[in-house]
DNA sequence: CCTACCACCTGTAAGC
DNA sequence: TGCTTACAGGTGGTAG
């Protein structure tokens, strides 16, 4: 499961089902699963034996299971990574990667991942901004917008000194974190800009209703469950949220704009689909400097 | 330093 | 019915 919504949903549900669990057996059953763990698997596994699980946190698209205030484990779900609580006797899912079980005998937790691009990680917790830790592999993602800590004048000012067009600068997770490709779109829309315009010729007032409408609309979905097009996206109990019937553009090419009435376009960009509304977002001449 | 590109995978749907 | 091509909620490494 991919953007902020989803991996909240994720992360509410596996707080709610492992938070003071200790692991009592690890099964990687590929490899590659853990092949951001640089010590490998067996190191993977032993690091996590009889270790409690204190805190489940997310910050942007991650997730990590904290243990102590050193270490956490990184959960990312890629773009096709589940979490599922499951019963012990339950039969193992086609892409199931790994597999924990815990001491009280319950449920176990499954991570499976159809395309292998998620994983896990032992992480070594870092101190950042606001005495606050994360993991390693994390510091270099900034603050989402639904964290506490979130700043948003200096998200503003970011965007506009970047050098590229706004949409890449939406993706970009060291700007601000949780926006991918479905939010951007739908908080272009809502703002009525087009994706490939400079970002660093918005006004700091268009800027600031632009990251306004990104922190709704995921806000917004959050509260629908996220947004499920089929069974990759669901939440820890195999459940889809109800989100995609709130889109105004994305996965919409040729069906009327909710807001005007023009037929909604789709565009390839940065190799992948962008969708707008051709009147309300019109595209203007870039003057990006390369 | 900054930005752009694409490889990393598996599965599904559409086109011929 | 195949076979081929396009595409899918992400991102890290690297080339320029």
């Amino acid at each position: 499961m991919p953007e902020l919504p989803e991996v909240e949903v994720v992360r509410r549900g596996l707080a709610e089902w492992v938070e003071g669990r200790t692991i009592e057996t690890v099964e990687i059953r590929h490899s590659r699963a853990v092949r951001a763990h640089l010590p490998g698997a067996k190191d993977f596994s032993a690091r996590l034996l009889g270790r409690t699980i204190a805190k489940v946190n997310r910050r942007g698209k991650y997730m990590w299971l904290t243990l102590d205030d050193e270490q956490a484990v990184v959960v990312h779900l890629g773009m096709s990574g589940q979490a599922l609580v499951q019963p012990l006797d339950a039969e193992p899912e086609k892409h199931l990667r790994i597999r924990f079980t815990f001491t009280d005998g319950q449920s176990s937790m499954h991570f499976v991942d159809q395309r292998t691009f998620g994983g896990m990680r032992v992480d070594e917790l870092v101190e950042t901004d606001h005495a606050e830790k994360v993991p390693v592999s994390v510091a270099h993602i900034a603050r989402d917008p639904l964290d506490e800590n979130f700043d948003p004048n200096l998200f503003v000012k970011k965007l506009r000194t970047k050098n590229t067009e706004v949409k890449r600068a939406l993706l970009d997770q060291t700007l601000m974190s949780g926006v991918g490709n479905i939010y951007a779109d739908e908080a272009l829309w809502r703002a009525q800009i087009h994706g490939a315009t400079d970002a660093s010729t918005l006004k700091v007032a268009k800027a600031q209703e632009l990251l306004r409408h990104a922190t709704e609309v995921m806000t917004e979905a959050l509260a629908q469950g996220g947004t499920s097009f089929d069974f990759l996206y669901v939440n820890v109990n195999g459940e889809s949220g109800y989100f995609s019937r709130g889109l105004n553009a994305y996965g919409r090419e040729n069906e009327p704009c909710p807001r005007c009435g023009n037929l909604i376009i789709r565009e390839v960009f940065m190799n992948r689909s962008s969708f707008s509304c051709p009147k309300c977002q019109p595209r203007r001449k870039s003057t990006l400097t390369r």
